[in-house]
DNA sequence: AATGTCATCAACCGCGAAAGT
DNA sequence: GACTTTCGCGGTTGATGACAT
């Protein structure tokens, strides 16, 4: 049985909050509270909106002391440093910095701080491929020194702080500082973050980082952080409640090695899941930052880069096929299931898009009806007329301007549309052209080419 | 001025987890 | 234990505006 909908979808308003709905929001929550129930509260409050939307609104944008923009540089490191670290968990980073939302912070991180990093990787990759020194390098970028696994990440990124900040005493992997080392605040605020994940998925995790030696217990203890002091309480009982009188271990990391060895008492332990699932990330992580996606695989597109060339659009028109329907229907990502070969791939461009090659200005191009409608059926009408024929390249160029160049999502979204439109016609006994009318796209006369 | 490109961000959607029955 | 409801999260989208050509 599928799940029941939240609301009466037709009969709720979308879009924009006015500053009427925001107004008895805000006063019906900041009287009653929520009531620990969203869905009922629209109703109460006589809004035509759904309950998840009134949450949203409400965490994200009416809430007290929230913050909008104006990031600073230190939650810039916060939020790359936890990002390198735990990934995008928004609410955890989130938690980390008063007043912002996971939402502002996801924003924030999607539209510039990931452009800031790669750019950071680029320019790195280009001093050392001109030839800078050693030292150039490691200046360039803390980024590209970090792998293998997200506490080393944390450490070099501690270290590279160290360089700057002469306070924070530097990192000797034959001899790990005994703790407290002196921590920064962002440093402070990612040990406690790292810590309260690895707490709530992994007891094994807290072991290795909770307060071992007699200095960190004084150094909790006498700390005036309260989330310090909260830390070494649980982590207190914690030992109490297992029984264990020193309980923990130390983080060895083998500089000569790319992976982090957790010793105890109990000798070496296997990485936990958390961990693994941390370094895969740090893996795929790395793969994006050092642009290895760059040129799409058959079929397949890079997240910066996809439609590079007509090529690559055309191989992927294997999407269009039915198997790579029942794939995409059941996944959000990107892989390789729905890969066919490039014969297959052939027969249905040349079946759906009607291909035919014609010459404009010395240039040959390929031509072909370009499909507008998103899964939802919704007609993008900034181009043109109906059933227009546009150079398949232009494609490229219309997808760029109604849903944004790097949104290789909004292409397949496309394409699903025109395999849904080619199953109606199949039922419908009728021709793909006739089952297309309303939905192909539109481009206008002055674009002509 | 028209068109094209890109950035931004509020809001939506679907899913899994948690809580309730 | 099975099922339903609600919540919270993260991914994605669409509208809009600024800037470039």
């Amino acid at each position: 049985m599928g799940r029941a909908p939240c609301c009466d979808k037709t009969n709720v308003k979308k879009g924009p909050w006015s500053s009427e709905e925001d107004a008895k929001l805000k006063e019906y929550i900041e009287k009653y509270g929520t009531g620990g129930n969203w869905i009922a509260l629209p109703q109460k409050i006589g809004l035509k909106r759904c309950g998840k939307s009134c949450r949203l609104r409400w965490l994200n944008y009416l809430r007290p002391n929230i913050k909008h923009g104006g990031f600073s540089e230190e939650e810039d490191n916060i939020i790359c440093s936890l990002y390198i670290s735990i990934g995008s968990r928004w609410s955890i980073i989130a938690a980390q910095l008063p007043g912002r939302t996971d939402n502002d912070i996801k924003n924030y991180w999607n539209t510039r701080l990931k452009k800031k990093l790669l750019g950071r990787r680029k320019q790195s990759q280009a001093n050392r491929l001109s030839g800078n020194s050693s030292q150039d390098q490691k200046e360039s970028n803390g980024i590209e020194t970090l792998s293998n696994s997200a506490i080393e990440r944390l450490q070099l990124h501690m270290q590279l702080q160290s360089l700057e900040n002469p306070n924070f005493s530097q990192y000797d992997h034959n001899n790990p500082p005994m703790w407290p080392c002196k921590l920064n605040p962002i440093q402070e605020k990612m040990m406690q973050t790292l810590q309260l994940v690895n707490e709530s998925s992994n007891p094994l995790m807290l072991q290795n980082f909770s307060p071992a030696t007699p200095q960190k217990v004084e150094y909790y203890e006498q700390s005036n952080n309260p989330v310090l002091q909260q830390e070494y309480n649980s982590s207190m009982s914690s030992m109490m409640i297992n029984g264990m009188e020193n309980p923990m271990g130390n983080i060895n990391i083998n500089p000569d090695s790319s992976s982090l060895v957790l010793e105890s008492d109990g000798g070496i332990q296997q990485p936990s899941m958390e961990l693994q699932q941390c370094w895969a990330f740090q893996a795929e992580m790395e793969e994006l930052l050092s642009n290895k996606g760059a040129t799409p695989l058959e079929g397949q597109m890079s997240e910066f880069d996809c439609f590079k060339d007509m090529h690559a659009v055309k191989n992927n028109i294997s999407w269009w096929s039915n198997e790579f329907e029942a794939n995409s229907a059941s996944s959000n990502s990107w892989d390789s299931n729905g890969i066919h070969d490039h014969k297959e791939s052939e027969m249905k461009f040349q079946e759906i898009v009607q291909g035919r090659r014609m010459v404009r200005g010395g240039e040959e191009t390929e031509m072909g009806i370009f499909l507008g409608t998103n899964e939802k059926g919704k007609v993008d009408n900034h181009y043109g007329t109906e059933g227009s024929e546009v150079p398949v390249k232009n494609v490229r160029t219309i997808h760029n301007h109604t849903t944004q160049f790097s949104r290789s999502c909004k292409w397949r979204t496309i394409n699903l549309s025109l395999i849904t439109r080619k199953k109606e016609a199949q039922t419908l006994n009728m021709s793909l052209n006739e089952a297309m009318k309303g939905c192909w796209g539109r481009i206008k006369q002055k674009n002509s080419y």
